[in-house]
DNA sequence: ACTTGTACACTTGTATACAAGTGTATCTGT
DNA sequence: ACAGATACACTTGTATACAAGTGTACAAGT
């Protein structure tokens, strides 16, 4: 696993959880990798409690699975918690779109302005793995735009389900299309145009649509059923 | 607080979140309340260790605030709050319950149907306490049918907020349309009739559209800004 | 060879001890 | 009387000790 430094307000608690979700989505914990509470203590160099408040938390996201007095492991992929997080996704993204065409202002504007610039500025330099964290960071400013960010927090865990299917199929070849549907939300949000916004969001997450066959194949220890 | 009975097989965790969650509800934790682990631990007769767990999984859904080595107390009914979970629950609602009319077999009618039966009984008999608990069940039933029992777990605790405030402005006199709005969303997803059925989610949904500003008079020391 | 029991090395769950920070009440000096 | 220092009684955060359950390895007896 790899362990990151602890920063300086950071309590225990935050710094074992943003490890462990670091670790979980780039796939350097497995699904299905055995964990424990004391050997997490020691790697991270800090007591049982606040890391098992991290699985704890992580577990309610099922990301982590608890057997009492039997042990823990990182969830296997599964199929149903995958579809329910991409199906939560596309309609909270499409309503949140929507309601952002009628809250969005001159600031809000320039945020997002100022993202897809610089989405376009990596791509065209071709340094596209800048592009990941510049996306989320887009969608979470415009649920914050449309003043729904506790339900962006909300689901964000959760969608680390989504997340790190995403890295079991990376096509990199997608980059240009994701930063070209960015420019097009912007433009429809400048407009007010939910309709064209709605149906964009639509069109963004069936890029997404990643070939679970294919995946199962090549993977199959770690898939669920 | 009103404490219940520790059930057989659940952990002292479970126990202190079942509880708090229950008094939170019913109000009997009334916003803005202090709470402090070392009390509830005594009053519930466990350690600070799962009330401790039970708080943070209650702050992590915006139902507590810590201030660390200050204290915690119970969230003021926060109005953005509040609408973040109504957004939240009409979408969200609204697309699990198309997707039950495409899912929804025989057992899934059955189930629902014995709902709605016991609704109208106890409607009928007066006894509209007894609606509250199958309110909820029917909807949860939709989501296991619409297989989305994921997310209605994810969100349950989120509409705590909602029902707080429901409990705020009691007008059970409302009940019958309640039920009524059951036996007729009932019958769209019998028909497979998405439209109707949607239709119908919103207009139940508007029947809790409470009056915030009656309530913030009646109880200002509840609210947060 | 096989079954059975048993010790042991783990696991997570819970309780408790200690650390560190905050706010208040009180005491002290001016 | 008032200002400031200080002790103290809290709070949550973290570490550690102990409880209880599980599975495995292994030895003893049949």
């Amino acid at each position: 696993m790899k362990i990151h430094r602890k920063l300086a307000r950071e309590s225990a608690r935050d710094f074992a959880l943003r490890v462990l979700k670091e670790n979980i989505i780039s796939l350097e914990l497995k699904p299905g990798t055995v964990i424990s509470e004391n050997e997490l203590a020691t790697e991270l160099g800090i007591s049982r409690t606040p890391i098992r408040e991290a699985i704890i938390e992580l577990s309610k996201a099922y990301l982590i699975e608890i057997y009492p007095q039997r042990g823990s492991f990182i969830s296997l992929i599964d199929p149903k918690m995958v579809d329910e997080a991409r199906f939560l996704r596309r309609i909270t993204d499409t309503a949140v779109i929507e309601a952002a065409c009628d809250e969005i202002d001159e600031k809000g504007i320039a945020l997002l302005e100022d993202n897809v610039s610089l989405q376009e500025f990596y791509l065209s330099k071709g340094m596209t793995e800048k592009i990941f964290d510049l996306d989320n960071q887009f969608h979470k400013d415009i649920y914050e735009i449309a003043k729904k960010d506790i339900i962006y927090e909300i689901h964000s865990t959760l969608m680390i389900h989504f997340d790190r299917v995403r890295n079991l199929s990376v096509e990199t070849v997608k980059d240009f299309k994701v930063v070209g549907d960015h420019r097009n939300m912007l433009e429809a949000l400048k407009a007010g145009d939910k309709k064209t916004a709605a149906e964009l969001v639509n069109k963004h997450l069936n890029r997404y649509q990643i070939d679970e066959k294919e995946i199962r194949n090549q993977r199959p220890e770690y898939f669920k059923s």
